[in-house]
Formats: structure tokens, C-alpha cells, sequence
DNA sequence: GCTTAATTGCAACAATGTTGCATTTATTGA
DNA sequence: TCAATAAATGCAACATTGTTGCAATTAAGC
């Protein structure tokens, strides 16, 4: 429901960008690391820790909630995921949004999500934060409302 | 730590006034529910269930979770309060935000959170998730920075 | 004060998240 | 290729958060 095009062919680019990335850091490159980035790849929703479990589950592979919870947290401090504020769960993050900046629509019908960019917003919203003193680092918001399918089915 | 500026009579006010919405859909006007909304009102910060119960509980007041779950579900849908997402808490809602559209600045040293409305933000948000099809109907998005305090302790 | 529908409390449970420590694994370089 | 070793994972035990059905209570209206 990520309304976000991914190929197969992207996938494997990203994953692999990804593990540069743990690489380059001095992480090590595990088969529990490397199975919930697939999972987050692959899957076209944000997904909780559970999810990811369940998900590995059904493909026979299992990992421990917990290794899944800090593999999710370890990702998210690279920039490599991040959470979506409403439902708590992950996405991976797209090559193109490696800024840091993260904004979201909801559709409250069917929970589809789609993600943007605009960096003239971004502008806009520092400055205003800036006013009250706010030193903005990054956003990462999201919207609520009805996306094109539903709103065509009403 | 929600930088707005509440004074005990606007505590009131605002009680009063989230009252009468209850009252004026046909919901009983209960013990439980005033004092969950006392509390949110008088605490500066975001209450997660069981931060209120907590807070009622110093007070000697007992509520069971199940019912403050109920209760802030029911604020919620009358939006008399929303979720902060990034912690999953309630604040209660300012008069000045009925419009139902809630921006939160939070600072990632001390968590205060700064809550802020901009037509023009609103407007300029919605025209680019129209481009894509996408009908927004109310946001509720957070930045994340660094407040006035802890940028000048640096 | 009654009546009654709405609300709350309770019990039991399900899901989610955390910590300390033993075991395993990926990496390095001999 | 194989040991050494630091990093990562698994496990157990626990804590917190959230849900459901049903009985008891309560606020609102007469
Ligand atoms: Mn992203
Ligand atoms: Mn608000
Ligand atoms: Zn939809
Ligand atoms: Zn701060």
C-alpha cells in the first residue's frame, strides 16, 4: 500500500546501498540484518517488529523479536529506515529521501501511504520554526486524508 | 513542557468549553471524564493512558485504564484532543486549533514540544498532495529540531 | 426519587517492548 | 583455511501497553 515504485529490480540496488552503508560503518553484514532489510524492501506497508517476525516466519526463517528490535533501531539511527508516526511501524527509506526528510499522506480509508518530497515546504516550515527559536533538523510528518482511489469510489 | 502558555483560568475555559461540545452530542458529562480532561489540561506535557492514571492516582483518584483508553478515544474522535505521534501521547486541543489541523515542534535534547498553525503552510501542503491525487483533510505533523533553551546551552 | 441507556470497572487476555547474560557468528589477519 | 575476538544474536524472564465481554454503577430526564 506504499504507494512508492518498487521494483525488483530497485530492491536489490537499495538493499545493497544499505549494507554499503552498515559496511562503511563497521557494522557487520548478518543474515538477521540482511533478512529484515529484504522484508522492509519487499513489503509495500510499514512494518512493525512483529510484522517483520511474522513475515520471516512464513518464509521458515526465524529471528528473536528482540534482534528484530534492535536491528529496526540500529536502521533507524543510519538513516536507513524510519518510523511512520501513525502506525508505529517502518518503512525503508527510498534512495532519494536520504536527506532526512520524511513526509507522508494517510489515507484514512485504506491506510495508503505515499510519501513525498518538496523542499520549498521544508523551507517554508523551518523558517516558521525558526521564528519561535526552533532549530528544525528534519521533518517528518504526516497528513490525513482520502487518496485518489478512494475519493474516485465515493 | 508543551511550550504553550496555559494559566489556570484558561484551564478553565477550556474545561468548560470541552464540556459543552460533550453535552451538546448527547455524552454524559461524568466524574472519569472531567478529570481526565483536568489532567490533560493542567499537565504541560503529552499524557500517554497511563501517564493520566498515574497523575489521578497521586491525587487519590482511581480510574481503571480501560476507561481513560475509552475516554480518550471518545476526545479524540469529538477532537478535543489528538495524539502527539512521536510519543504516542494526547495533548489536549488549544481552543485555537478546532480547525483541526496540528503542527508540533519537538526538540530531540529536552522533548519539549512546540505546537504551531500556518494557513499558508497548510495550504501550500495541500495543493502538492492534490498534484498526486491526494485529498487532505487535516494535518498532524511534527518537526523535529532543537529549542531556543538547549541551542544556546550548546 | 425512579427509570433507563450510557458509562465504568473488572477479569482475563493479547500484544508490544526491555534487560541481562550465555551462545553464536562475521571479520580480521596469521 | 583457520583461529582469535569483538560484535551480534538468542533466550528467559519480565514490564508495559492495549483489547474484549460482561456485570455493576451512574448521569440524565421525567
Ligand atoms: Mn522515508
Ligand atoms: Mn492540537
Ligand atoms: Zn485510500
Ligand atoms: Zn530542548
Amino acid at each position: 500500500m506504499l504507494h512508492l515504485l518498487i521494483t525488483p529490480d530497485i530492491i536489490l540496488l537499495v538493499v545493497r546501498d544499505s549494507i554499503q552503508i552498515l559496511q562503511a560503518q563497521g557494522y557487520k553484514i548478518t543474515k538477521p540484518r540482511k533478512q529484515v532489510l529484504k522484508a522492509l524492501e519487499e513489503t509495500q506497508e510499514p512494518l512493525s517488529p512483529y510484522d517483520i517476525q511474522r513475515i520471516l516466519r512464513q518464509q521458515g526463517k526465524y529471528l528473536n523479536h528482540v534482534t528484530i528490535y534492535r536491528i529496526l533501531d540500529l536502521f533507524r539511527r543510519l538513516n536507513l529506515a524510519h518510523r511512520v508516526l501513525s502506525s508505529g511501524g517502518f518503512v525503508k527509506c527510498a534512495l532519494r529521501d536520504k536527506q532526512g526528510c520524511h513526509r507522508l499522506m494517510v489515507c484514512r480509508c485504506c491506510g495508503a501511504l505515499q510519501e513525498f518530497i518538496d523542499d520549498k515546504l521544508c523551507q517554508h516550515e523551518s523558517e516558521l520554526a525558526q521564528n519561535s527559536g526552533f532549530h528544525t533538523e528534519y521533518h517528518l510528518s504526516e497528513s490525513s486524508g482520502i487518496c485518489s482511489d478512494c475519493y474516485k469510489k465515493q
